[in-house]
DNA sequence: TTGTAAGCGTTATCAC
DNA sequence: GTGATAACGCTTACAA
């Protein structure tokens, strides 16, 4: 174009305040830049945070994202992928709420390209990304275990909305991978040290801050009581440690608490959590970097992107008081 | 349609694997369901508490949202203003950045309703939905100088990402709305109770948990220090701690702290962190609804709704030190 | 370099 | 009620 004439039209485009319409040019093209984001709560610090970071990548490359909550309901993550799909999204980044149902995933995935976030999906090809969840477990537990404790609980909301079915004969492959893959390792930790029934101690409650307030109020009354908690993310451990709080109990003298991701606050409680701290962030900007490889060749391998955690001792994990436990 | 007809016709359309391109319905109609967010940080709490209520009141009436972060930046908001313009949203519910610039929201509002959530800007005529920040904050202040507190500083994000200018020559009415009405309520409050210089102990700081650190760690240096600190949200509040905890000194009896807002772990610190309660989820969901009601009638007057706060008062605020403050 | 025409998958309109 | 046709605003291809 020439330059005068290029002036002149930019002048007529911004007198009439002209805006590209995207919708028209999508429906010509066939294709939009909108990336569809699955997430169980968009409130949760994890999912928010991860989010953010899945923003900023796709913004980098001119995408934005269409965020739905599933609150892990399985009915509700169908319905968002049917919506995404109808909205023509380029690909999903989704969190999935269950470890077993694939198909709307899989049809999904002959569409737009699906990247698996935090989570694995049995039966289901595609680019994924998780942080080392059992290997942040296993090192969490060999430091308590270390420290002498052989009570110890572990509160998880892995179960899903509906909560614990019964801890004895659940199968640990059938929960979110995320999650079951930290309840694996703490089950081999502690079968590994000689704990005689290791799923004694193991509480699966319903999501959310009350449910594993209650859970652990209840682990906390048992006799002998677990002298440490082992609460799977940021969440439960603050229902953890309100139950610990209310049942009149000291952190870490009557019982130490580490906790499976990284609250924000986790420096300022007193004593200061111990936490497995996931790359969060990375966790959101990965997956975004493997949606765009995708959607530059189709064809390459499917791949899987395994973020190290690194465990943080503080000051809620000490030695199990010799009155505690049996000597090792 | 005839009965046998409709069938075969959903047979075929499931045969086919048939979607409804809403791209292309969007392009016919002129319209979207899709409401556009714009928030400073999706993974700041508050907006994701906020962005999920929206999120939830959309879904309820067949919107869905896409959501952009500006980090309080104004060329950042305007370009995500743009962005959702072109996108032909139905309307934008937006945490704006600044209190002062307005021409590209009311350039906005010409096209698309344009709904202020948590913060007003001066000059634009539009629905709004705020917390009544000034009244939890005198609420909160009163209930410090009762304390026999005369030393109370503030820590705020308000000023923005560039942080702090010079405090005293300050004009509130240039802060955001949220955090100006805070402080405009810690000053008046300070001056009715015969503080000399209300702005000492006023630090604004750029946003994050580590510059409210630094902020916080300055404040304490000083002699005499404060006796009280007025946290802005949960995000300063985290700085706040950590800072006093570093100083080695306890609270409260060394310092009092209040926080604006209520993060999820102001009961389990050690002492639980007195707040000022924000209904956040109510704010997304009131928000999303004076959208819905303005798209289903254009002509309305414009509303303001004003969501009350409560001053929850926890173990972190006792009496200020006889040592502390002179006799009143 | 500029202009013209076709077509994306819908919805809306207008005959039938 | 049913079926054909135009139009939404853009991109792309091709002709002038």
């Amino acid at each position: 174009v020439s330059g005068a004439a290029r002036e002149r039209v930019l002048a007529a485009a911004a007198a009439l305040k002209y805006r590209p319409n995207v919708v028209a040019r999508d429906t010509r093209t066939g294709r939009t830049s909108t990336v569809g984001v699955v997430v169980a709560d968009i409130g949760n610090p994890f999912f928010g945070r991860s989010t953010r970071a899945i923003s900023d990548s796709a913004e980098a490359v001119g995408f934005k994202i269409v965020v739905v909550n599933t609150d892990e309901d399985i009915e509700a993550e169908r319905a968002a992928i049917r919506l995404l799909l109808e909205q023509r999204v380029a690909g999903i980044i989704v969190a999935p709420a269950s470890r077993n149902i694939s198909d709307h995933l899989s049809e999904a995935q002959a569409t737009a390209p699906v990247v698996l976030l935090d989570r694995r999906v049995r039966g289901l090809e595609s680019d994924r990304v998780f942080a080392g969840n059992e290997a942040g477990a296993r090192q969490a537990m060999r430091v308590l275990l270390e420290h002498g404790h052989r009570r110890i609980a572990y509160v998880s909301s892995a179960a899903g909305p509906r909560g614990a079915a019964d801890v004895h004969n659940l199968d640990v492959d059938d929960l979110i991978t995320s999650g079951g893959d930290r309840i694996r390792a703490y089950l081999e930790c502690s079968e590994a040290a000689g704990v005689t029934d290791p799923r004694a101690y193991l509480a699966l409650c319903p999501f959310g801050e009350d449910a594993a307030y209650e859970a652990t109020a209840e682990l906390l009354s048992r006799s002998p009581r677990p002298s440490a908690i082992f609460a799977s993310d940021g969440v439960i451990a603050l229902g953890v440690l309100r139950a610990i709080h209310d049942a009149g109990l000291r952190i870490p003298d009557d019982v130490s608490v580490v906790a499976g991701d990284e609250p924000s606050w986790s420096r300022i409680t007193t004593p200061p959590l111990s936490t497995v701290v996931q790359p969060v962030h990375d966790l959101g900007t990965e997956a975004m970097d493997l949606l765009w490889k995708r959607l530059a060749d189709p064809g390459r391998p499917w791949q899987d992107r395994v973020l190290p955690t690194r465990f943080v001792i503080r000051g809620s994990l000490s030695e199990a008081a010799a009155s505690q436990e049996a000597p090792r």
